[in-house]
DNA sequence: TTTATATATTTGTGTATACAATATTTGTAT
DNA sequence: ATACAAATATTGTATACACAAATATATAAA
């Protein structure tokens, strides 16, 4: 294997490795709060909203991790309390999600865990050298 | 939440999504030949060591995903008839693994068609980029 | 109005995963 | 030798996940 594509090789398994340590890392934190990431990801896509409901398409979109069942993650959050669902009433097919309190409640609890967490893992780094991977990666995930 | 912490942030959550993309798409190549990218990646860790046997433990520790059943994966690779599981002679509580010749085949079938998945991801990334990207995810892999 | 098609969500089911508990073998100290 | 601790791998179990099928509602066509 020549050098383009051992390049390659090396910096899609570095992403996997990356993208894997950083969600080990963010789900030790969570654990404790007995929420995996991606129930806190929704959680802060709902608080992103500010009040206003999402319906389950929306959130789908916007979460990390495409996963099919949304649905069953969404039942963990009511049974914890922290989002409630109502159907949609312009369009009885959809239905609206919002985060309660004592979802925001934990979410403030947990921002400054998870910001303490974001620095542990990206340590290695530089400010300057963050902004360039940000930029970088930005560009592979910008359609998606 | 002012400037450092929201670039902290941003970087983490583009690490998780392009993570996600890559394996996304790698199981998309790897799903036609009916193995996972864990799996894959287990093949390719044997393969390294040209025809010298690893045990699990080994494996284990190279492994992108960190995860606690690698024993059970084995199984799956051995049913697939890809490796080859002894009882190590010198330490009866290790295990030795070995690839396959069929195993060595599907690696050999696979390795273009992977390449082009990779060269599909990082399309968006001069190879200048994916240079600096490389470098930069490998401080934040270094002791994984 | 009935039928067909599209959209939005939920559910069934098999597989994968994490974590803890359990062997099994080896090493070490008494 | 015996007992205890450490290393290695496997298994039990509950949860998470992917994918497809099913359900319910809305829109469009005949």
């Amino acid at each position: 294997m020549d050098g383009y594509l051992e390049i390659a090789k090396n910096t899609v398994v570095g992403m996997l490795k990356a993208g894997n340590k950083a969600e080990q890392y963010l789900n030790g934190t969570l654990k404790p709060f007995d929420i995996s990431l991606q129930q806190f990801n929704v959680l802060r896509i709902l608080r992103g909203r500010k009040g206003k409901a999402a319906n389950l398409n929306t959130v789908q979109q916007r979460m990390i991790h495409k996963m099919s069942n949304t649905s069953r993650l969404i039942d963990k959050l009511i049974e914890k309390k922290l989002v409630e669902r109502e159907i949609c009433p312009d369009n009885r097919r959809k239905i609206e999600i919002f985060i309660t309190n004592r979802g925001l409640n934990l979410l403030n609890d947990l921002d400054n865990k998870i910001q303490m967490t974001e620095a542990e893992i990206l340590k290695p780094l530089s400010i300057d050298d963050q902004k360039i991977l940000r930029n970088l990666i930005n560009k592979i995930t910008l359609n998606n």
